[in-house]
DNA sequence: CAGTGGTCTAGACCACCAC
DNA sequence: TGGTGGTCTAGACCACTGG
């Protein structure tokens, strides 16, 4: 039953990439190209290289061609290291491009959560992360500007983790997490130029000061073949 | 851009649903129905299909058609309670059902993790848990018998947690948590009854006594579409 | 058994990318 | 401009499900 012919191409393909003959960042050979070397159709290669698209092995950049998928980064949204030392640390070069930044009245829901009254100012700032030059996040935070007064003044580019050290003497500590495997919202998927549709894992976060305020209010979007989430509980 | 048919037929039916016209389990009409109705062929109806899929809407069964997601339910990994007061307490009926049990030699890895010799007796344990008899989970757990001797006589289809603590006077605490977003391996797919290449949340968990022993080490694959993550950090 | 989804063929046109 | 992936047609046969 499992011997059909684009799971022979996906067999193939897993074999090449995991013995490390497709090394990552290579570009496979085009769809037509590999339906002629093994003389299927291109609905048949395509089959396959979804479906190694599902599992990480592979990846797309629109109409340029598919990919070797590189290394995994792994993230411990717990721990108090910033993404860029993270990302450093695992031997990539991290970067961080600032989208968007608006100081805004915050909605029902922000306000709700953050516990203030609707239409206070909050700072909405978006953003996408790279490594190695491929983007792989995009963040849309709330923040907020009671705990923080200025922060819209700063370069926001930068660690915020830092920023909040060194300039306000705050860091994060206890926050609410939530994880969901899902097909990406297509604003994230367009920022992060993948086609609508791919699979990803969406990550809120709701970071509390140590007298248990609400600091910033976070939704991340990631690629799902960029990141393995690891979290130690300790009671 | 995003003006495609195959985008229409998403969003139609991605509106019924969210509408709650088309409610949680019922079946869909057949590929050919809906490419009549919509005058676009199999090829176009699947594509929208599949990405329903992945957007967690909808799912199939093997050859018997495609059938709107349930709601998913929250888990907290991190929270002492068992999968069976979770699920009820969200107002669905657990149920888990073994499909295999072993005392065999710690292989090499395991062995490592547990800090035991290898070859050493652990306990194997393959479990199918299902939420409104829909299988969702399938488990693959290490266990500790130095820890828990004699637990390979119990009812294995039980919750593990309040055997523990009923039995042994242990409970749940500190662990080690890793997320991965990705298709879910072969193995898993089939005792899920899912066609293989389907997204997926692999869960690995490593559990700790109170004195820092590893009591057991879990695999977990989770349809992506079953359950949402949720975890309080508090140092 | 009829009907379903799973797999596959052999084409086609388009939008976009790199040269 | 030639080649890429993205979308789509109009079929086909198969494996399996359900009555």
């Amino acid at each position: 039953m499992p011997n059909s012919q684009y799971r022979y191409l996906q067999r193939h393909f897993s074999d090449l990439i995991r013995d490390n003959k497709l090394k990552s960042g290579t570009k496979l050979p085009s769809e037509r190209e590999i339906g002629e070397a093994f003389k299927v159709t291109r609905v048949t290669v395509r089959q396959a290289l979804q479906n190694l698209e599902a599992e990480g092995l592979i990846y797309r950049q629109n109409r340029r061609g598919w990919f070797v998928t590189p290394p995994a980064v792994v993230y411990d949204p717990a721990s108090h290291l910033s993404f860029n030392r993270y990302v450093a640390e695992q031997g990539s070069t991290p970067h961080t491009e600032k989208l968007a930044q608006q100081v805004e009245p915050a909605n029902a829901k922000i306000a709700q959560l953050m516990c203030i009254t609707e239409g206070t100012p909050v700072l909405f700032l978006h953003r996408r992360r790279y490594i190695n030059l491929r983007p792989i996040l995009i963040e849309k935070m709330y923040i907020n500007l009671d705990l923080l007064p200025g922060l819209e003044n700063e370069d926001l580019s930068q660690s915020l983790s830092q920023l909040l050290q060194q300039k306000y003497q705050r860091e994060y500590r206890d926050m609410d997490l939530s994880f969901k495997s899902t097909a990406l919202p297509s604003h994230a998927a367009n920022d992060l130029g993948i086609s609508t549709g791919q699979a990803g894992l969406q990550v809120e976060r709701i970071n509390y000061t140590s007298d248990k305020k609400v600091l910033e209010i976070d939704y991340e979007f990631w690629r799902h073949d960029a990141v393995t989430i690891n979290i130690a509980i300790r009671d």
